[in-house]
DNA sequence: ATCGTTCATCGGCGATAGACGATGAACGGG
DNA sequence: CCCGTTCATCGTCTATCGCCGATGAACGAT
């Protein structure tokens, strides 16, 4: 399955290469990844809450948790006045292996 | 190991979640991956090797490079007029076990 | 000594990220 | 009905990214 990655990619980034830094990129920051364990400890959680814990503005709050539902790791179900974030696990595990399968393929291809 | 990170963090991302984030910052450019793929499959590997198979031009790439040695994931050997870069297997390995802690953790914390 | 090659660095430029305050919508409670 | 809460979005600002061409240093070869 990993071997049709240098036909036309040879110039600049294939598309593997691309979409595995898309989500990595919205992994590479601290309060993002802040916030998903904040996510993990409570099963449902509100901006606010997010908010409460991280000391920025409830707008960078918002920015952040768009970004995280954007890269599909979180999930967002609106719930009255409130707006649930829940961590996608299988979405994050995805990111887990496609790193994992980076690092060994630059292993193995040694 | 991992129960400190709440004390003076709560505010802004502790420094675990700092380190794992400049690390991944590293990983997220598809060029970047690209370069890494390109670096593992040639055990030694120069500048304008790379140059030549990206279509970036010769400053880009040395940045690229530059990046990635200053993240720790790739060391660099001044090799007589060349310079040789090459794959730090450890701290690849070390970045998937960051992340592959970090998915971790918000499932157990679950 | 001169030329070609390789490379890092500088300066500049456009685009994007990250942060904030302000605003308005949606909703619940008084 | 009015107020407080929660939230997304907008506009703005600054800093950084990503890219490039140009430049000069280091080195090998002629």
């Amino acid at each position: 399955m990993a071997e049709s990655l240098m036909e036309t990619n040879a110039s600049c980034g294939g598309p593997d290469s691309r979409a595995v830094a898309a989500r990595l990129a919205a992994l590479s920051h601290p309060a993002r990844i802040e916030i998903l364990k904040h996510l993990s400890t409570s099963s449902s959680c509100c901006c606010r809450e997010v908010v409460d814990r991280l000391d920025l503005a409830q707008s960078t709050v918002s920015q952040h948790l768009k970004i995280l539902v954007e890269a599909g790791l979180v999930r967002f179900e609106p719930d009255r006045q409130r707006s649930r974030y829940a961590i996608d696990h299988a979405a994050l595990a995805d990111v887990s292996a496609s790193v994992a399968a980076l690092v060994n393929s630059c292993c193995s291809g040694r």
